[in-house]
RNA sequence: GGCCCGUUGGUCAAGCGGUUAAGACACCGCCCUUUCACGGCGGUAACGGGGGUUCGAUUCCCCCACGGGUCACCA
């Protein structure tokens, strides 16, 4: 057979070299030990929150070595192809903070010296190394129709076979060129294959960054290096793209595992070094109906987009914070050490990742969230409110954006303190924060042990006690003493000792005057929302609230 | 089924031959307290099973079980 011919007959219109490539897409000239990483996703439009998360360690593991990250798309699947696929990909990234060095900025544009960036756009450069591989007798191509692959398969499980595209099965790997040049000139379509070099017997051994050391069977399988269409599998495009974009470590999701060796050697037969591979865990989600682990879906979880998060409005400080929880579990250790530091100070490293997937715990993100949220200032909380809203929102974004200091003030309180309040976990949970400071309360959770009679006239008496120019410190001591004139413990612990002397005590005088105020029982700290809420304001809802007891 | 990977409390997880087997979230109790939250203190709760190796195994080896992944002209 002549390789050379052959090459040519397939790929006479390629007239590039592999060469030519290696000379276009130079090394970078990074430092030593600067780590070149990716994320590669399919332009499906939809980011998964372990696409995320993959984005992030990858990212991270850059920037930490002072390499580059970057973006490649991944469209060599046009079925699975979405309208503006790219755009929810690029957002869903930037909305977390997660910048890029290199690859896709939008639909169509793109930064950096090493594309096109989006496969679709490389066939030829695919191509060129293509021909190169048929000139070495590498590569052949190959007209079995899904019917026929289908038998083979068939055929191999009946008699307990691997199945697959291999060895003995591979029925065109010996067509003759005279055969090849009839199918090609009667127009049957093809696919260009692996000619495999790999023994069955041979194992191959990689070490794995977060796996470490895995062992496993040589790559026997002619697998598909060109589809029909002329464009590659993932499989050659990533050895491809990975080699001519110098990604020094790849970072993948685990389920890529068992296609290692059959990367590994498509890197040895193109003569390319092969990256550092890092295989993640994917993240898991508990499934109900068995009881057991499996990974977040698409479908059946929410939680699994990326647009979940920030619709729900988790700050992406708390998300990338959680992430971090899981990627590296010293993390938290170093957190609570360090509470006051970026994240970014934080020494991430990929060997210290868990094997195992971990379940996604959305108490724990709350957790973080609500600790992060409570540091913020007020006019951060307010800020960071309004633009979650200005999407999320619209009718509360109005709200805010009109009443910028009272809804500011509305976040002031309590906040600033050295144990400050962790009522917020996410944006979203201000609209019942701020829910009665808008609205007078349109009902009330009166507490049962308190008569209607006797909350009016704790609401009456209070009326003329309140004083509005009286500072935090004068407050409670007066509604103590109101309390006790009205016939209530001053303390809970007199109360609680001697029951029959009292109404109740000054607790449940306070709650009357809270469930007055805001229509609840619990709330923050009353006398800063009598405060904010002001004095006119005050008076009014005292009175409705005793309309309502009436 | 073959080949891989994994298995420490409800969850995330330290541990890397000798520990009272950390810590965090969640849960429960107590304290603080005008409610709620916060905070403080305390508590329940774990090495999948069986064989080895060893003076000694959560840790090393083997087998099994379970869970996950993969076996496409999808990534």
């Amino acid at each position: 057979m002549d390789n050379k011919k052959l090459a040519e007959l397939l790929f006479g219109s390629i007239t590039k070299t592999p060469e030519d490539y290696e000379n276009m897409y130079p090394k970078r000239d990074l430092k030593e030990g600067a780590k070149v990483t990716r994320f590669a996703p399919s332009p499906t439009g939809f980011l998964h929150i372990g696409g995320l998360f993959a984005a992030f360690v990858s990212h991270l593991a850059a920037k930490r070595s002072g390499g580059v990250f970057f973006l490649r798309i991944e469209d060599t699947d046009k079925k699975r192809e979405v309208e503006n696929g790219v755009t929810g990909i690029v957002e869903g990234l930037r909305n977390f903070g997660i910048e890029i060095d290199e690859g896709m900025l939008t639909e169509t544009d793109s930064i950096g010296n090493y594309g096109p960036y989006t496969q679709s756009m490389r066939k030829e450069i695919y191509q060129t190394y293509a021909k190169s591989l048929v000139e070495k007798g590498l590569a052949y191509p190959c007209f079995c129709t899904a019917e026929e692959l289908d038998e083979i398969r068939k055929s191999q499980e009946e008699k307990k076979q691997n199945p697959g595209y291999y060895g003995e099965f591979a029925k065109c790997r010996d067509l003759t060129l005279e055969e090849i040049e009839e199918k090609i000139n009667a127009g049957m379509p093809y696919v260009l294959r692996l000619k495999s070099p790999g023994d069955e017997a041979k194992r191959i051994s990689f070490n794995d960054a977060i796996k470490g050391e895995i062992e496993m069977p040589e790559n026997v399988q002619d697998i598909v290096l060109l589809k029909t269409d002329g464009i590659p599998t993932y499989h050659f495009a990533h050895a491809i793209d990975d080699h001519l974009m110098g990604t020094t470590d790849v970072i993948r999701g685990d389920e890529w595992i068992s296609s290692a060796p059959v990367h590994l050697q498509l890197f040895e037969i193109l003569g390319f070094t092969a990256p550092q591979y890092a295989h993640i865990a994917p993240v898991m989600k508990e499934d109900e109906e068995t009881g057991g682990k499996r990974k977040l879906s698409k479908r059946k979880d929410p939680e699994a987009a990326v647009t979940y998060y920030h619709e729900s409005g988790y700050p992406k400080e708390a998300v990338l914070e959680y992430l971090l929880t899981i990627a590296n579990s010293n993390f938290e250790e170093w957190r609570m050490a360090n509470p006051d530091s970026s994240k970014d100070e934080f020494e991430f490293s990929l060997s210290n990742m868990s094997k195992a997937g971990a379940l996604f715990d959305l108490m724990k993100l709350n957790d973080i969230s609500k600790n992060y949220i409570c540091k913020l200032t007020k006019e951060e909380v307010y800020d960071a409110t309004l633009s979650w809203a200005n999407a999320a929102n619209p009718e509360f974004a109005k709200l805010l954006a009109e009443n910028k200091d009272y809804a500011t003030s509305i976040f002031g309180i309590e906040r600033g303190n050295e144990k400050p309040r962790k009522d917020i976990a996410k944006w979203e949970d201000t609209i019942d924060y701020c829910a009665y400071f808008f609205n007078k309360p349109e009902s009330y959770e009166w507490a049962e042990n308190i008569a209607n009679a006797d909350a009016i006239e704790i609401l009456e008496t209070y009326k003329t006690v309140y004083d509005k120019n009286e500072t935090a410190e004068e407050w409670f001591p007066k509604v103590r003493d109101m309390a006790e004139s009205l016939g209530y413990a001053k303390a809970p612990k007199m109360y609680k000792k001697d029951p029959d002397s009292f109404k109740g005590h000054v607790g449940d005088v306070a709650t009357a005057i809270r469930v007055a105020v805001t229509g609840r029982r619990n709330s923050p700290d009353l006398y800063e929302i009598i405060q904010v809420l002001g004095y006119d304001e005050f008076l009014s809802r005292i009175d409705a609230a005793i309309d309502n007891l009436r």
